[in-house]
DNA sequence: TCGATACTACGGCCCTGACCGTAGCGTCCT
DNA sequence: AGGACGCTACGGTCAGGGCCGTAGTATCGA
């Protein structure tokens, strides 16, 4: 049975946490934050979080970066990005009875990032323009680009550049938590997300993973991107701090 | 923030129980077993797995079929079994500290079923094989097969049928935990795993998720696909049922 | 050099939850 | 009908672990 059961629980049990839950989702976005930061988020003391960030960096889930008397924490990697993913796709979906959709931020929901590329609509909708338009080919573990494909991240400031011919596929379906299809991720997709915050085609919230598409960066991409669409996002009711709304019962 | 941290430490902490994840590490083949079976893998007495269980489906986690006097469980869907991966990728990559990949089973590299798919050496044989040929073309969240593969899969006695023009991919990539590279899910993965049982091609282990390949069905593989390699699994040392080696301090 | 800040280490409180005992309900076999 | 079996419900016990208090170490700014 080679005993993968316990470490598996290990695993979930570390994530099984809501301030470390919380402290994982925070962290989704792929930035690295500090201590505080972290806490603040969580919703516990700075003691508190200390503890809990030693225990997953024991667990081998973040990573951090000493740089002064700042710690900066981050998740280790993609892979415990996805894994988390998995875990939100279950989470927003189970026993329709709770945890309705619209629940869900719709700014959130619109265009957010997930790790180190952009998921929700926008996400999706970049997807569906490159499939649709035949730029994307079957690749071991993923997408590759086309020809075509090339010339419309080249046209984006993305140079496909063959990154060494790792193992890894360049780009790869992952499935997006709230709007429940695939989006794009790999290192090409990173690449993409990256040059559009540079270019200030998007920017990032402040205190929260949703992410802005300017008129200009929505421009660029119509343009670049034939078929490309990605419907505005609904006006925001209210920013929703954290204070989570209360469980289920 | 649209509170997701505490929906996903929910589902995490239902993982993170060591009996309620051997449980669920034993229904990921995708067959439906006993609660008095789900008992015993879990190393509980049968009211701490009810117990147990009772959690699983109310998290939405499990689904439940009553037949007779007994009630078999199974996962909830393929999503399930797709978090549960990410989470075992983790628990395998961790820290290299622990967990050599040496621990894990030599059969169970070799070849086993993952929800309803080949996994292991064999489902990335046939991946490998796929896309190599040229048989496999990206597709709305993963691969469709091109005319050549469909002809594969007709040989094979798998008829890629439409299925009806859904949203999901026919065929998707899914990260394997203990070869660290993909191998194929989806419908058609399924139907192919099902057809090689079927004939007799593959065969299950009694108590594991573990998948023999039995002479004639690698013939047939290596018939109908051109390029298909699966070297064989090294000789077992001892099955090593379960009581799982002691925690690692 | 001194104080402020960021973070971690330790100790004690307390609650969650895993466990199994007994008991009860429904189903199958003879 | 009677007994065996599969499963679940309930109650008591107990350990694991989350929480914050205080205290200690390292870094920055003046």
């Amino acid at each position: 049975m080679s005993a993968q059961g316990p470490y598996l629980a290990e695993i979930a049990h570390l994530m099984g946490d809501p301030a470390r839950a919380n402290m994982l989702h925070a962290l989704m976005d792929g930035r690295a934050l500090t201590a505080k930061e972290l806490a603040w988020l969580a919703g516990v003391a700075p003691q508190t979080a200390s503890g809990h960030l030693a225990k997953l960096m024991q667990g081998g889930l973040l990573a951090v970066a000493a740089q002064g008397r700042h710690r900066y924490y981050r998740l280790a990697g993609p892979e415990v990005a996805t894994a988390l993913e998995g875990l939100m796709v279950l989470a927003n979906m189970e026993g329709t009875t709770r945890r309705l959709p619209s629940r869900v931020g719709a700014e959130l929901s619109f265009a957010r990032t997930c790790y180190d590329h952009f998921a929700g609509r926008l996400g999706i909708g970049i997807h569906d323009a490159l499939m649709t338009g035949g730029h994307l080919a079957a690749s071991e573990g993923g997408y590759a680009l086309t020809s075509s494909g090339k010339a419309i991240f080249a046209r984006l400031g993305v140079e496909p550049g063959q990154s060494g011919k790792t193992r890894r596929a360049a780009l790869r379906p992952c499935l997006d938590w709230s709007e429940r299809r695939p989006h794009l991720a790999g290192h090409l997709a990173a690449a993409l997300a990256c040059r559009c915050f540079e270019m200030g085609w998007t920017r990032r919230r402040k205190d929260s993973r949703a992410v802005t598409l300017t008129e200009e960066g929505r421009a660029m991409l119509e343009a670049a991107l034939p078929g490309f669409r990605c419907d505005a996002p609904e006006p925001s009711v209210s920013p929703l701090r954290r204070e989570p709304v209360p469980a289920l019962a």
